[in-house]
DNA sequence: TTGTAAGCGTTATCAC
DNA sequence: GTGATAACGCTTACAA
């Protein structure tokens, strides 16, 4: 690949004229520019974006890190960050985490290295000290789960409130023993949705069942136990609450068979083709994406203005069929509306911290 | 962030021995290796990758560009690149094409201005001339797609057997009115996958339909009118073979309320779990983004060795029950197994050329 | 064993 | 308007 420097042996001019005319430059000559032009355009120039980036001390470059590509959520959210960059002329670097706590810092460090213009990360850790030396130089916002120990800017579904949602939802079919199927609980969301749940059966009255939680369902092995386990309580479910998407699909081939209610935290796909169809608490990934990238762009253009921490996003409950599967009906109560006092501050939503 | 220059002062000694620590060049006195250890410590060296990569000459990074990185299959194509290039220490730059011909060649040079070690591109495009250029320079491998206008590696699946297998699948069925619902007829995959269909038609003796075919099926809106047109035809289908993933996963609602049997080149996470569930051609994704990455890499490390240019991968049918619906039984034929004669060249597998 | 000098391809400064 | 010259942070070649 020509480099300025030929371009410039190639028309007789210097280097610099030639990065003028590249750069358009008003201050050169009009003759000058044509003679450069064809230059460029005889020798096929292209620039070296390393070069420039180095120079530039930054490079125009939105890094993203999530847990997992193929999951459609963190696939949507990574599409809304490369768009959002695409509109600002950026480009996306991308690393999948896979669920690997240990190699996090490794993974997310070695995009760091690249100069980044800033980073959005889904981070699989508890905790992201690894990033405090980050912190303070490039923007770095955290989506779908909160930072610990670090600071940065976040941008979050409002977990509790969904996982109350669903689980009022159910409870409002007449379920009274329902199941809540998680992968890992040191994960905010998982905690956060858990939370949802217990506090929905609280304000009805429900005893909190322990033997009606089963983790480690994202686990295509590991998923078979902890429902078989669940479903063998004392109390056995009548409705399962899946507090996510991955989990649901996971379990979605066992649970079909048995006949029982199921609410999903996440929309997917085919969700709303499945027989029964899957009610669901949607979240709006491209939103999140979409918010955290344009964070990164208003932060490199005004580098100290000050911006909200901590973004909740609010989630809905969408109603389809499998809420109302084995529906006990004989104790169906109706819907109770929520009071604004029953809120907890959790549960507010599009919040700042 | 520090560089090698600063800690090089902190510790006082040159900045080459500084590089030599860091790059664990064996040639440095362990006392002075243990001082400048230290230094590195202290000041938090972190290395500028923009800066070796510009001297070096090559960033040790994978380009990969595809269509739409929500879709499942191009997720799985991009994630196993990603790992590939993880195993040998290099990170993954990625693109979403967005299923726009216009911009491919601006979005895809400005990957390659990066000095990229290889690139990996599901072109959106009828031809990719724009690539020449780079083509001597570094390695690029088509995917799902094979090239036009420019030699490159390209891993592609048979689309021609998949076709067939798929049409036969539906012809063994009874069925004698089989609509083609595709995209794009000028991407190599659906013009592929029609000549297959064709080409079983043609088998069976059963006249080819063109009122059957029915394309721009991928797109949201213009999706209903075109299964709408085919579902007028003179002959209406008893059966759809859906071109691939997404235009499945477009018409199931409309198709599902049709009781029409279905077959799709295209496996997709919930497939298997709708009702009907779906039979479908089966592609391998991920062993497509692991060659594709693996060729890149031995590109690299042997620039001279020749290579085979393009390979062709089988694809088999998962018979599942989308085939069974609304079966023609009074004409049920029984499977008919293919004689190597019927065999087109298009249909061997593990080809090259 | 360690250091100096040059250079990768840009862009910024400041003369001319 | 245009062009030397230095600099970004690193690595290679060579000298001490």
């Amino acid at each position: 690949m020509p480099s300025m420097r030929e371009v410039a042996a190639h028309v007789g001019v210097s280097q610099k004229t030639v990065s003028r005319v590249f750069n358009n430059d008003p201050q050169v000559r009009p003759d000058t520019r044509t003679r450069v032009l064809r230059g460029l355009h005889e020798l096929q120039y292209t620039p070296n974006t390393l070069a420039s980036d180095l120079r530039n001390g930054r490079a125009p470059v939105i890094g993203i890190a999530v847990p997992e590509i193929v999951d459609p959520y963190f696939a949507a959210i990574v599409r809304a960050v490369d768009e959002v960059a695409r509109r600002n002329d950026m480009s996306t670097v991308l690393t999948s985490l896979g669920d690997d706590p240990e190699r996090e810092p490794l993974l997310v460090q070695s995009l760091l290295r690249r100069s980044l213009s800033g980073l959005v990360v889904v981070s699989v850790r508890d905790e992201q000290r690894y990033l405090q030396l980050w912190a303070g130089k490039v923007p770095i916002v955290f989506v779908d789960r909160r930072p610990s120990g670090v600071a940065g800017d976040s941008f979050t579904d409002n977990d509790a409130q969904g996982g109350r949602l669903a689980t009022e939802h159910l409870l409002s079919h007449g379920h009274r023993s329902i199941a809540f199927m998680g992968d890992r609980l040191s994960l905010p969301t998982t905690a956060g949705r858990l939370a949802g749940y217990q506090a929905a059966l609280a304000d009805a009255g429900v005893a909190y069942n322990k033997t009606l939680i089963g983790l480690d369902a994202s686990d295509e092995t590991a998923a078979p136990r902890s429902l078989d386990s669940v479903l063998r309580a004392s109390e056995p479910p009548t409705a399962v609450f899946c507090s996510n998407a991955r989990v649901t699909m996971v379990l979605m081939p066992l649970l079909q068979r048995l006949s029982i209610a199921v609410v999903s935290f996440g929309d997917f796909p085919m969700a709303a083709m499945l027989s029964p169809a899957l009610t669901v608490i949607d979240q709006d990934p491209a939103r999140i994406g979409t918010l955290a990238a344009t964070r990164i762009i208003e932060r490199i253009a005004h580098p100290s203005r000050r911006f909200r921490r901590r973004t909740v996003l609010n989630v809905e409950l969408i109603e389809r069929e499998s809420c109302r599967v084995a529906e006990p009906s004989a104790q169906r109560s109706t819907p109770r509306p929520r009071s604004g006092a029953q809120m907890s501050a959790a549960d507010r939503c599009e919040l700042t911290s």
